[in-house]
DNA sequence: GTTATATGTGTATTATTTACACTTATTTAA
DNA sequence: TTAAATAAGTGTAAATAATACACATATAAC
């Protein structure tokens, strides 16, 4: 405890996070239902307060980690919201990350034991306080990186095909691209590694299964590459 | 006094402001001496606490505002930094802005009022804490906004000659642009009102002045348009 | 009136983006 | 077994944007 700040006053720091996934061709954007009061019972993004031992990025970590039980997840700082009845219980300042993470089958059992939903970007409900600020700022945000940096492939599995890729742009930037065009672009960029095998799930023809080439993109972009789409 | 929160620890909220201007051809930024314990006198971003009736925005409205007397300004939100011992005296978690702001004669005196200085980006003193990182980061973010929004304008006199505008974004950008393809890609965009008067305070030619027209580019971003320079 | 300096402008070349159509692999139904 | 339906894969021409580059002009200083 400090002698030179006792002047001020001290406020609490919540946490929130935007979660993205990507299926069924949709982006979506994963809730719970609060299970402390105020709003018990409601929608809200999942979130928590501040401990003392934690910085930000930590605490926004363990929100993740302990809601799906994943590590090593992209995940950056949004912005700090304080309107001063943001919530209506007290004067609390939250400060908001964004996620991009990967929909699975164990993951989509783990989000039922929390009571976690997902909904597509376009359909979402009316979340508490200022969640739904919250939510379309990190849109705004995902869209803007999503152009100029390669955290698309966040949202795929580790192996996806180039109609997938599209499709995930197209729900991003919510425009449609011209199917010869987008390949062509991708395959411009040389950040993909071509797999044998091919994807069944959704043509009969199939089609042919990539690789994000990390290791090839961070090479590219010491010499001064920027990814771009 | 909620009930629901008090399991929770507080903390102090800090404002840093990041203050941009343009001068001499450089781009730089504004501190000051710092006047309270810890750190009295160091070299430090303005800044500080949180006010219980503030929102965020307002505090850092609030913290230009007294050190520089200006009002209307072009300000955003860039980070909260929030590492455990970011600040040796207590736990505090700085909301950093960023702001862009007209250099001018006025503005020069009341910035010796309060022992405030300017220093180019390039050639920044040790600040304390963790200001150099916010300046770094408000750098690139700056970099980053420029390239998609005309902000630059507002580092700019309301009056101002394309060379000047050149070397501006030469300076954001750490580039330099040919004369006549850069001429041509900002006369393209239309957003310029070109003005009867010439200046001379660099050349003996003189340069013919502009400014913003900042209706019809508010009209055209409505028709879909996207500033990029 | 000559020189030095920063401004203003145009054109040809290259690179990038856009528009657009047919072939292929495979499943399902006739 | 053959035909139809579906999604995937690929190439080329036209339009647009970005780049490289050189000379003319106004004026202050000598």
């Amino acid at each position: 405890m400090s002698p030179f700040y006792q002047a001020f006053e001290k406020v609490y720091i919540a946490i929130d996070c935007i979660i993205f996934g990507f299926g069924e061709g949709q982006l979506k954007v994963l809730t719970i239902r609060r299970d402390f009061e105020p709003e018990l019972g409601k929608l809200s993004l999942p979130g928590g307060f501040l401990k003392p031992e934690e910085n930000l990025h930590e605490a926004a970590k363990h929100i993740l980690e302990n809601l799906t039980g994943l590590r090593n997840i992209y995940m950056e700082q949004l912005h700090a919201f304080g309107e001063l009845s943001r919530d209506p219980a007290d004067r609390v300042i939250s400060v908001a990350y964004y996620a991009l993470i990967k929909i699975d089958q164990e993951l989509e059992e783990l989000d039922r034991a929390h009571d976690a939903r997902w909904f597509p970007v376009a359909e979402m409900p009316k979340l508490i306080f200022d969640h739904d600020q919250m939510v379309k700022k990190a849109f705004d945000m995902l869209k803007l990186k999503a152009k100029y940096q390669p955290i698309g492939f966040e949202l795929l599995p580790e192996k996806f095909t180039i109609p997938q890729l599209q499709t995930l742009y197209e729900s991003i930037n919510q425009v449609r691209y011209d199917r010869r065009n987008f390949s062509k672009k991708i395959h411009a960029m040389q950040l993909l590694q071509k797999l044998g095998e091919k994807q069944k799930d959704t043509s009969k023809k199939g089609a042919y299964l990539y690789q994000f080439d990390r290791l090839r993109y961070d090479e590219l972009k010491k010499k001064g590459y920027n990814f771009e789409l």
